[in-house]
DNA sequence: CCATCCACGTTTTTT
DNA sequence: ACGTGGATGG
């Protein structure tokens, strides 16, 4: 028996197809993530070398489970191959490389928050008034060119005869020169200045395309153009390049990706073999007819037809609720009901929704009827506020020239420096040609300064003693020194409120994260921590086997699948947006038509679609439509107790039913303000559901215990935190480590 | 320099 | 409804 005997002919055939371009087109469900790891396994057959692969794809979570299956089907080597997405192999390449185009290897990177920060300041600069144009849409645009390898200087000459352009050109060419002062790139700049690089050398690039000699992609028709001349460069003329992908899944043309990336593949590479995986082994017979049904109105795509031997299933089934409330209300009576006779875990369920916002309703219902869920997507969890101040600390002691970061904390806690003083600095750093950080330690600007120089000495000697602490200590040494000396978690401690305390919490959480990362990694480094951190998608926290209902949006639900889906919000001006409907294209309505057929598509035996005819949305009622995607799909697979034709006002058919909301509600606690500030940071808390709290140690003071990495070492101490067991170890080779038990993983011996 | 109060806009989706 | 950010007074 081989591996290979359970995959069907036309899979057999990708995975046997070795060398030359190769473009899978791979409807939804149609087993290409098998596909992708037995080519892999096959390759390392046939005598490639692993170290010869590299594997893209669209998230660290989907990187992870490649390479743990791929594990599992050949006997070694796996861990060499490169698998990684797009944006954390330029950091690999750029961390190496870097300085060859002139920036300092150590460069940090720029979130959305950071760049609006960035921006922000230059519009002060550049005399931008923001409230005409945005930050969000200087940044749009900048990005914009990034994604089509759009240099400041050619956008400039191809919109100089635009004088409404003329702010934009300015904006990015000083947003560029911002970053490279403060050694800084953006997500976008990460695939930019890869390209650049590669392109000016020769022999970094000769050197990768010789490592890469078989590459794959997945999600290809989610790439954009700069990612595309990327693999093009690394795949040389006439590589072994093998693309997957979905032109009916490309839902990310907002963000520059190129539909025509995967259309037009075969004119790149000429030589391609094409091959279609149509067979779909995911979802019942219903609900691919329901995903076929609205995907064939549209009207620009590859044609293909998605059919399977899995049963005819149920039908999919439609629910018009009277308000938003109510809607979240009927999914979760639907969850227990579904519990209770498949007698299933939670995690076999999933909400999708188009929007983020629609999650905070759901989530209110769900923790009024304890059925646990997780949120994904929304605010990251290194996003929030006290996590990205003490994020800050770390560059700041990682990379001085990272102003953004400096000017975060050097008055956080408050040490009475405030506006003025920062603009002083400022000032003095741009005549002067220094970084923020640089001015600090400079005598001249402190004299300038007067008073409030001997404000700023203790911040700087505290940041230069870590920075000269950090070669030898580990960082979460590091991170306490922060926590302790500069008040933050005292102040935090003081305040008392709930938030504060959810704050301490997440604290926690961070500290936890950089000790599992220290305990990961042979040679931690501040450096390559926060790179890691800085390219972490919600998505990747997502757990396999833990038990909740998962709430996200449909962007963050590709690749996924559950048995049962809940659709919901599907509402004309949510889902199609407002912003879709209004702009009358057709392009746009196709992609969110797209998004629709990845939302059913992800279901595999029972899908339920909701939607409400009023809903609260940014402080006042909105009364929608039924949404015309419902609409496509055939009468006949779905269940549902309205006229589909129906263009009913809200009013006529609430009368009745509205009688239950008083008895059907007696607990609701609208004006209650405690109750509220309870239900907000138990929302908060994912923590309760998701962290399992070792309970007991099976080893104790004293005992030898075993560490994957570390190897044999001795139990000196354990000391009981919050939320887990801190163990002191002496192993026999690595020396003495701190580490919180329920990462650590020690074993008896 | 800091705390407080009010006005405004905000949401489409993410690495 | 909510948070941000600007203006104001202490």
């Amino acid at each position: 028996m081989s591996i290979y005997d359970t995959l069907n002919d036309k899979q057999k055939e990708a995975v046997f197809y070795k060398d030359g371009p190769l473009l899978i087109l791979a409807g939804a469900g149609s087993g290409k993530t098998r596909v992708l790891t037995h080519r892999i396994a096959y390759l390392i057959e046939e005598g490639v070398n692993p170290w010869n692969i590299l594997a893209i794809t669209f998230t660290n979570k989907a990187a992870k489970e490649m390479r743990e299956r791929v594990n599992n089907l050949v006997e070694y080597g796996a861990e060499s191959i490169w698998v990684s997405t797009f944006h954390s192999m330029c950091v690999r390449i750029l961390k190496r490389y870097i300085d060859k185009i002139g920036f300092d290897n150590n460069f940090t990177i720029y979130d959305t928050d950071d760049q609006k920060t960035v921006m922000k300041d230059i519009c002060k600069r550049i005399n931008v008034d923001t409230k005409k144009i945005k930050e969000r849409a200087l940044l749009a645009e900048i990005s914009k060119a990034k994604n089509e390898m759009i240099t400041p200087e050619e956008y400039e000459k191809e919109n100089a005869s635009d004088f409404g352009k003329k702010k934009y050109i300015e904006a990015y060419r000083e947003y560029q020169k911002q970053l490279k002062k403060n050694n800084a790139l953006d997500f976008d700049d990460l695939l930019v200045k890869t390209v650049e690089l590669l392109r000016s050398n020769g022999d970094v690039l000769v050197h990768y395309q010789e490592r890469f000699k078989y590459i794959m992609v997945d999600e290809y028709q989610d790439t954009n153009t700069v990612q595309f001349l990327l693999i093009r460069l690394l795949a040389g003329n006439n590589g072994n390049i093998c693309v997957v992908g979905d032109d009916d899944q490309s839902i990310y043309g907002f963000r520059g990706a190129n539909v025509t990336n995967i259309l037009d593949f075969e004119k790149y590479f000429p030589e391609t073999k094409v091959i279609k995986l149509e067979q779909n082994y995911r979802s019942t017979q219903m609900i691919l007819d329901a995903a076929n049904a609205v995907i064939s109105n549209n009207a620009r795509r590859k044609e293909k037809s998605l059919w399977t031997e899995n049963d005819e299933g149920r039908k999919l089934v439609f629910k018009r609720l009277e308000s938003d409330w109510e809607e979240a209300e009927y999914i979760s009576d639907e969850i227990s009901a579904y519990i209770r006779e498949n007698d299933c875990s939670y995690s076999s369920i999933a909400c999708l929704y188009r929007t983020n916002a629609q999650s905070r309703i759901l989530e209110e219902k769900f923790v009024r009827d304890g059925i646990p869920y997780k949120i994904i997507g929304g605010q990251n969890f290194y996003q929030r506020k006290e996590i990205k101040d003490l994020i800050a600390y770390l560059k700041a002691v990682d990379n001085g020239k990272d102003d953004v970061a400096v000017k975060r904390i050097i008055n956080v806690p408050k040490r009475g420096i405030g506006a003025t003083t920062i603009n002083k600095i400022d000032t003095f750093a741009q005549a002067n040609n220094l970084s923020f950080y640089d001015t600090l330690l400079n005598e001249n600007a402190l004299a300038v300064l007067g008073r409030s120089a001997s404000k700023i000495q203790p911040f700087v000697d505290f940041i230069q003693k870590l920075r000269a602490q950090i070669k030898y200590e580990s960082i979460s040494d590091i991170m306490e020194k922060i926590l302790n000396e500069t008040g933050y978690l005292d102040e935090l401690k003081a305040e008392g409120t709930d938030e504060a305390k959810s704050r301490i919490e997440n604290i926690d959480e961070f500290f936890n994260k950089i000790v599992d990362y220290e305990v990961r990694n042979e040679k931690p480094s501040l450096s390559e921590f926060l790179d890691e951190i800085s390219l972490i998608a919600d998505i990747d926290n997502l757990e396999k086997d833990s038990d909740y209902v998962v709430l996200m949006t449909i962007h963050s639900a590709k690749g996924l699948e559950f048995p049962k889906v809940f659709l919901c919000g599907m509402e004309e001006g949510l889902f199609p947006g407002k912003a879709v409907l209004y702009s009358n294209s057709d392009k746009e309505l196709e992609e969110e038509r797209r998004l629709c057929y990845v939302a059913i598509t992800r279901a595999m035996e029972s899908m339920t679609i909701t939607c409400a005819m009023r809903r609260m949305s940014k402080g006042e009622m909105q009364y929608n439509a039924m949404s015309r995607f419902v609409k496509e799909i055939p009468g006949h697979i779905m269940e549902s107790d309205i006229y589909m034709g129906s263009s009913s006002s809200g009013r006529s058919v609430s009368k009745d039913s509205g009688s239950s909301n008083i008895s059907g509600r007696i607990s609701k606690p609208t004006n209650n303000s405690s109750a509220k500030a309870i239900l907000r940071t138990r929302a908060f808390d994912t923590k309760q559901y998701t962290v399992k709290k070792q309970q007991v140690l099976e080893y104790g003071v004293g005992d030898t215990v075993k560490h994957t990495k570390f190897g044999i070492g001795q139990v000196t101490n354990i000391t009981e935190g919050g939320r887990d067991y801190e163990v002191t170890v002496e192993f026999v080779t690595a020396g003495t480590k701190k580490m919180f038990a329920s990462f650590a993983k020690l074993k008896k011996v």
